[in-house]
DNA sequence: ATAAGTGCTGCAATGAATGCAGCAGTAGGA
DNA sequence: TCCTACTGCTGCATTCATTGCAGCACTTAT
């Protein structure tokens, strides 16, 4: 769109943090966009960028600006998408910020459902940390999150939760496999493989083993859920994984924690607070929504 | 802001009609606001008006877009006042839709009093039939509306609500006043005046003698409520007013009418559904909604 | 001290938006 | 039925805003 082209240029000032930069980005010279940029902040009526010896920064009239024209854009996408409804054309894109656990087995299974009902919906999946979900939220990259155990839920409209037990995964042949649910201590005692810091299976962990005396030694931290899913295969150690993330070769198996030892986490599906979603994300999201409360309910 | 300027151009061709009249209004040529609107069509992906034989009318999509360029207009204009706010300078605009009852003495006495204190404030203040006040603010022309029983209350986000009983006003040597309440059908056996069908009291009115024996037979209908009062002072009739806009002179007084004749009416504070107001706005909203909420409570 | 980076500006050239005149078409009135 | 008045639209020349180039003043890191 034309009119928005002062926010692109704008936006990529402050990616590339000087105009010199940003120029060469938009293929055209730094004087051209240096005016432009003097031309907006004019007619704006204030200064948007601080002018440091070393580049451009936004200042907090910046800041403002920027997310409304990022709010703006959005609600352009959605005119738009809702026009193509009119047209009965039934396109639309969907972008979701997710935990890593939903990457290889639920979502895939949810989207391809979605895009046999709907074959011009496209989608794209980026995989966040809980904390990173949200912040993709505020700035508009995703239209919806589902991630375990927010960190901030500021400015987060939560559209559907459940409860996920974290669950330890094993080889079939683990002594745990024995009981029905196992015990955090005993997992302890075992090899175990657990997730980076920024992740909320470990923050669970974290916090319930906070005023224990036992903690974690685990033999690998990684931030591949992928690779403690495989490292279990390999030696015959625990991991941790929520069971909606699950679906294990055979010679794995997994038992929930006991609830005693570690609280269910919550699982939340969520999109930014009074944002109006375009049709076809509201659409995948409700979807979604039933899907949960029907989890959540068997 | 130059990079609404299409916006403006399309709202004067709605407004006008015709791609001709509009460019007049906007001194240049139909050519040149002929290719602008292609331009734009071009690149937003479809048609936006009708081409009829007699001029340009918006299609569905138009009105979709109007309505999202209008809410874009409405959120920069916030963005710049929280601007303003940042750089210290507490100015603003406030405006009101309200019922005709609140335009002689409430809304005047709460203006002054909120502008002692943000003398950078200003406000506008439009007159509107309770129909009128709800398309005011879905097209963003108010911010606020303060009005007695709205008619749809769809996008009307309630900020306050207070109860209005319908008073009848007259001489102080009318019989009536020598009671504490009046009935309805003791006020129809005199002369009475009217607003006309548009306005809340009148609705109230047809709405509480539909089904009896006895209905309105007024000596003068008007559209205005300042011509009500005065001319109860030069005939001995009857009027009818909601309290919070009675200031009588002496001479004049009110009595409320009885509750089982007629209930009383809701008097609302609202804006638009799902809208951030600017600051002053906001703040003036605050305040009022605190003042409603007082004025019930005593 | 040098080099490389920054934002900014004067001048000339490019390209997009505009104005003018005229076309084809429809609606309504004499 | 013709005529007038209105509609949206388009080719061509012009105007004006936007851009690119080169260079300035300045800061920081080597």
């Amino acid at each position: 769109m034309r009119h928005l082209k002062d926010f692109h240029y704008i936006q990529a000032v402050v990616r590339a943090g000087s105009i010199r930069k940003a120029a060469e980005d938009l293929n055209i010279t730094g004087s051209a966009l240096n005016r432009r940029i003097q031309h907006f902040e004019e007619d704006f009526g204030t200064q948007i960028f601080e002018r440091l010896p070393r580049g451009m920064r936004l200042n907090p009239a910046g800041e403002l600006l920027i997310q409304h024209f990022r709010a703006q854009l959005s609600d352009l996408r959605r005119v738009q998408s809702l026009v193509a409804d009119l047209d009965g054309e039934r396109r639309g894109h969907v972008s979701i910020a997710c935990s890593q656990a939903l990457a290889p087995y639920f979502l895939p299974t949810q989207i391809a459902a979605y895009r046999t009902e709907h074959p011009g919906v496209t989608f794209s999946v980026q995989i966040r940390d809980r904390a990173a979900a949200e912040e993709d939220l505020r700035t508009f990259q995703s239209d919806l999150a589902l991630v375990l155990e927010p960190a901030h839920l500021v400015d987060f409209d939560i559209l559907a939760t459940i409860e996920q037990p974290i669950h330890a995964i094993m080889r079939a042949d683990n002594p745990l496999t024995q009981q029905k649910e196992v015990r955090l201590r005993d997992c302890l005692d075992q090899p175990h493989v657990v997730p980076g810091r920024a992740y909320a299976v470990r923050h669970m962990l974290d916090a319930a083993l906070a005023g224990t005396s036992r903690q974690l030694s685990a033999v690998v931290e990684t931030d591949s859920f992928d690779f403690m899913r495989h490292y279990v295969e390999f030696e015959n150690a625990v991991a941790f994984q929520i069971p909606i993330g699950l679906r294990l070769p055979t010679g794995l198996t997994s038992r929930p924690l006991a609830a005693r030892d570690i609280a269910p986490g919550a699982l939340l599906l969520g999109q930014l607070r009074g944002r109006s979603l375009p049709v076809a994300p509201a659409r995948f999201a409700q979807r979604l929504a039933n899907l949960l409360h029907d989890y959540a309910m068997r």
